[in-house]
DNA sequence: GACTCTATCTCGGTA
DNA sequence: TACCGAGGTAGAGTC
């Protein structure tokens, strides 16, 4: 990992055209050889960036890095403030709990905290178009398609219509109904789904994972 | 702007949670109080993150950030290799050219790039489910509602039928057909478009930049 | 390699 | 402020 800090403008030419003026900034070069040029502010994200795989050409009044698919960064250094190296070695990576993937599995286990009576058919029932998350019975025999989201948007509800429209296909279901499941669920994506006749329901990840420890407590 | 090489272990909880095992990483503390916490790998993302606005609670082994939505990032720091700190004030921010707005004002300008005859009612024309890009008239005098992307994918089909779909519901337009314009479009698109009857194009946004130029070199 | 979908997406625009 | 769409999306997983 190296860091510099330098006076300097920038410009990408790539999957479209860009440009820093000059100022002053921090430019990062990880030992992988990505490259990403940071302001004082902006979140994360850098101004500007070039991901590893990367050629570097160290000029004494710039640095050109290019990647094989031709596209080229172009840091003209103006002035350099600081130039700072230090060996990091790998790293063991990020663990997370409270993605979309563990939202499918507490539902799977209470299918009945979507809709009383709903029980699991199975998880990731496969169709032409891909996976459903969740193929489930209700109380009255029917069969339900649940696409699971954490954040529910329009996006989620075009994907659950495409699965019915295979689903309808398959005779051997019977007649299909759909519901869509998220953590927040946007307006429009609760009108088109109920434009297209499919259900949709708010769920809490924490209220979730306590009746999950609940129901485990009970044995 | 503030740069730490440590020896460290992070926890995140918030949206999600999340943690990291010791190993030695950079810590990036911006101007604006976001945080960053980077291995020398993975590109511009960093491992764990918070953005601004935060405060601080700095002890001698650990860095807890916390911010308003009752997010926390704690840092425990094992050893410090280096803590470096330089102003670098403002920055100027970055342009860019031959994004799909740059694509949809070329094509206003010559929708004929699309199709021989073909010319532009208006642009962002509006609708319930949100503006088609471009609304033409056809060489027949037919309708024909445009979206443009940069990258023709699924998700842009489905945008323009959601358009259609409201359109065609507008008697006054009369009788509507779709085209699907981008610089390069997938084949799953492809086959989308057309079972749906929707029109589907590939232009070249040099080519087009350069066609517009000739046009004006000709006044 | 191509395709699909997730994301603490981020970021910018707009109502 | 919330909502909505674009992104040099990146990245992981699947086929």
């Amino acid at each position: 990992m190296r860091v510099i800090i330098a006076t300097c403008s920038v410009s990408y030419e790539g999957r479209l055209n860009a440009s820093l003026p000059v100022a002053t900034r921090l430019i990062m070069i990880k030992a992988d050889g990505c490259v990403a040029i940071h302001a004082d502010g902006g979140a994360y994200k850098p101004l500007n960036w070039m991901n590893a795989p990367n050629t570097f050409e160290e000029l004494a009044d710039r640095l050109i890095v290019r990647n094989p698919r031709g596209e080229t960064l172009t840091i003209l250094l103006v002035e350099i403030h600081a130039d700072f190296a230090h060996e990091l070695g790998e790293d063991p990576g990020l663990t997370k709990d409270g993605v979309e993937a563990d939202l499918q599995v507490l539902l799977a286990a209470t299918p009945e905290a979507i809709e009383v009576g709903l029980t699991l058919i199975r998880r990731e029932y496969p169709t032409a178009v891909g996976p459903v998350d969740l193929l489930c019975r209700d109380a009255s025999g029917q069969t339900v398609a649940i696409e699971i989201k954490r954040r529910g948007e329009i996006d989620g509800v075009e994907q659950l219509t495409r699965y019915l429209e295979c689903l309808h296909a398959d005779t051997s279901l019977g007649k299909i109904r759909g519901i869509f499941v998220a953590q927040s669920i946007k307006p429009q994506a609760r009108v088109l789904a109920e434009s297209r006749n499919i259900g949709w329901c708010e769920v809490d990840y924490d209220e979730l994972r306590g009746k999950k420890t609940d129901e485990l407590k009970l044995f």
